[in-house]
DNA sequence: CATTATACGAAACATAATGTTTCTGTCAAT
DNA sequence: ATTGACAGAAACATTATGTTTCGTATAATG
């Protein structure tokens, strides 16, 4: 799957394997390996190909589309949300939700610490 | 990047390496070395792991969450959505939405502390 | 306290993968 | 016909991975 998609990429973009093999840094025959299946790319190497073809390495990797909606939301994730929802835990959610990284991080932690108390006593 | 995102997913399902090799048919110590960035699976092993911490192979490979594209839901909904569909944050929150009141209380109280202190500080 | 089991990391080796070199073929352009 | 650009295939060299083995830390158990 992985392998047309990427000759197909290459094709659009009008570039040769001999130009994305220097963009690469490897040999023409490397880069055309994976185009005619044979090898396979390492992870580095993916990411530079979904970032010169402007493509999501799912795309590259399994040839597919990831537009996530709302009908795709699993049960725990729908649960979740209706939870959100809830008009007094909105403020508090929702702010959480702005909230910078480092702040959530110690919300996991603290968050922790509760939960084990919350079994012992 | 990968290798500290792969653990946390783990933690987060409660699984341990050893689980997690027998998944994927590999030694303990070969999902291991995914975990301490020595060693890199192949492509047809990150889709397995994408699909087993049902995340995309973008956030295993380079962190980043997914894209939330739903045109259905107001703005402020999408924004908490895409904050907690983050793979990470995932267990955090199922667990909160299964706490007691108690234990909710004193999360936002400490949450008040937090907001406080990341503006002054 | 000693012991057993669980979970994980690290070194060294065997194995399997990739990357390169070389050769061959095709297709335009001249 | 011939030259040059482009790409596929085989065989080898190189690099990577997967396994085996050993070692450490922790928690539970007697």
């Amino acid at each position: 799957m992985f392998p047309d998609i990427l000759k197909r990429l290459r094709k659009n973009k009008q570039k040769t394997q001999k130009e994305m093999a220097e963009f690469l840094g490897i040999t023409r025959q490397a880069y055309g390996h994976y185009e005619n299946g044979s090898r396979q790319p390492d992870l580095s190497t993916i990411e530079k190909l979904a970032d010169f073809f402007e493509v999501t390495t799912d795309y590259l990797i399994k040839g597919k589309e990831r537009n996530v909606t709302d009908t795709d939301l699993s049960d725990d994730e729908k649960k979740m949300l209706a939870f959100f929802k809830n008009p007094e835990l909105n403020l508090f959610f929702k702010e959480m939700a702005q909230s910078k990284e480092e702040q959530l991080e110690e919300m996991r932690q603290i968050w922790e610490i509760i939960k084990k108390r919350g079994l012992t006593k």
